[in-house]
DNA sequence: TCAATAAGGTGGAAAAGTCAACGTTCTTGT
DNA sequence: ACAAGAACGTTGACTTTTCCACCTTATTGA
């Protein structure tokens, strides 16, 4: 589109950087959104999200969740509290772990956020048909399984050192 | 990496979410592959591999081929510099950018390193077909026009608040 | 020619994210 | 029952990334 790399590595070799350059396009888009309607930050947003869908509500599952590493995880959590919009108690089956209640605030960020992300989410595959959709999900699954892998050893001549 | 990639995924959350578990989980392999053949992280990387392959070579164009933020990528032409991999004179055209030249240092280190991230793209998209993989070209370049917008006027119904 | 505005790059500050050590709680095996 | 080891969350130090204000150079328009 730019301008299209010498033949070799054509478009093809691109793709984990097409990649990186989406999610920061998305990521910039979100946080513009985000932060219009309020005052949390896209991982305190997902946290609200997860615990307002009701798909999960003690720390754990939610932090697995939202793929929010634990420390991160943590300080957002405080973070939300402070701000009044979780409401943290103890868990009996697990007193380690927290069960995460969402304070009206909260439920009101979502309730207003939600259609616009939702909208967002519409709009973002507006040009895209279903099957095309599909595609991309398991676009997904299939690279993030095939990133697991780090060790390329390609057919290396002796590398000399400099 | 430090959280499992696989975990969160595939559990039908929103697409951006999604992309940035992707994005994650790439940019852990690529950290670990690049860091593991040399002293650059990925921006420098990419800034070396775009020179490299002589799709630019003055700074403004490198720095939005590569979409790295302008303060970033002046940091790490820095880095580059001081770790000896380019050198930079300045650009008559333009006095306010610099033309960047690479050292043998930095194709000796684009020679090791190429080899094995096109294997690294070969095996990410080892699963795809010919046809799935056009697919996720259109769709990463629909999906980061789309990207763009940020006001989604959601007809709100007037909410009451609390 | 000269002011006004835009674009580029730099550097400091703030935010986000990462890492490792620690205390508590849970689980497992004996 | 109890010790050993694992899982969880917290904290503080640290690194990386992002944001912003500033200075210089280009460009535009009068």
């Amino acid at each position: 589109m730019t301008n299209s790399p010498s033949s070799a590595i054509g478009l093809g070799l691109l793709l984990p950087f097409q990649i990186a350059q989406l999610h920061s396009a998305l990521n910039a888009q979100a946080k513009v959104i985000v932060s219009r309607y309020g005052d949390l930050n896209l991982a305190q947003w997902r946290i609200v999200r997860v615990v307002a869908l009701g798909i999960e509500n003690t720390t754990t599952p939610v932090r697995k969740a939202t793929g929010i590493d634990k420390s991160q995880f943590s300080k957002m959590l405080s973070a939300l509290e402070e701000k009044g919009y979780v409401v943290l108690h103890p868990y009996d089956d697990d007193k380690r772990q927290h069960v995460i209640e969402l304070t009206k605030k909260a439920y009101a960020a979502h309730d207003r956020l939600g259609p616009v992300l939702d909208a967002r989410q519409k709009h973002l595959v507006a040009g895209l048909t279903e099957e095309e959709q599909a595609v991309i999900y398991k676009a997904i699954r299939v690279m993030a399984e095939a990133a697991e892998k780090t060790d390329f050893d390609v057919p290396i001549p002796n590398l000399e050192e400099e």
